[in-house]
DNA sequence: CTCCGTGCAAATAGTTTGCAACCAA
DNA sequence: TTGGTTGCAAACTATTTGCACGGAG
């Protein structure tokens, strides 16, 4: 983890006025650490924190991943019954899912068009918009 | 449940060669018996069986939930990371998500038109494609 | 009669929580 | 100091599975 990668996460917890603690800071660095946006599940940013030598328990990732949607720096991606995937782009956009290994990229937001959407029932209001590409490989 | 809501539920179950047994022809006849389609979770359904007088063990219900959904007589469709619902409806449509009640009902297909979907990575292609409008109580 | 289907209870996977120790401010 | 954070293990929820019994063909 570059010092540039820590500083980014450094600055993008202070946007959220959250503490810089030293787990935060290496889930930060992971997240934002080079500027892309990141997809990720629990169990898979746990994996990457250990890998870099850090130790942070699974369940502070769990807790911290939900504290970084509770503050608006993330939101909860659903697109597998099984795990949720957490997401450091915030704006509504189409997800690509790939079926065999699970993994969620962005779809390029711009390439999707949206001619008209169903009338949105009475008193009610749309909260999101979920567009998930399922793949599989091509036979 | 009404002998045409039975009848029904047994020609569905006959369309795809499953076995008649008491428990599938009392989820069928729920799921099928007035011609409408349904989106249900394991549990809610299982209540709903229980309503009826009859006695299914859950466990029964997310078998025979999986067993529809393996011969095409169903769908799962996610939509919340908690629980999963089943739809006996079959193709790609639109669906509108509670967040308050957690329901989960169609949107009208014909409503939502895409004009244009983000280029799909090579040697992939789509397996399915979700839409899922959530809602919220409007202010 | 044979085997698929079912119920139960126990196992599992992912996620959350209670509580004592810890650390940033 | 002091209240926000963390780790661990236990709790939880939704779902699956192993195995013995039961019913459909």
């Amino acid at each position: 983890m570059t010092p540039e990668a820590l500083e980014r996460g450094k600055g993008w917890l202070a946007k959220a006025d959250l503490r810089p603690t030293r787990q935060r800071l290496a889930l930060a660095a992971l997240l934002v650490g080079d500027g892309h946006d990141r997809h990720v599940t629990a169990e898979g940013l746990h994996d990457a924190v250990l890998a870099t030598g850090d130790r942070v328990s699974l369940a502070t990732v769990y807790n911290t991943l939900k504290a970084f949607c509770d503050v608006g720096l993330m939101q909860e991606v659903t697109v597998d019954g099984s795990r949720s995937y957490f997401d450091t782009r915030m704006d509504d956009h189409p997800h690509f899912h790939f079926e065999e290994s699970g993994h969620l990229i962005d779809a390029p937001a711009a390439e999707l068009q949206i001619r008209a959407l169903p009338a949105i029932p009475e008193g009610y209001e749309i909260a999101k918009l979920d567009v998930v590409i399922r793949l599989r490989k091509k036979a």
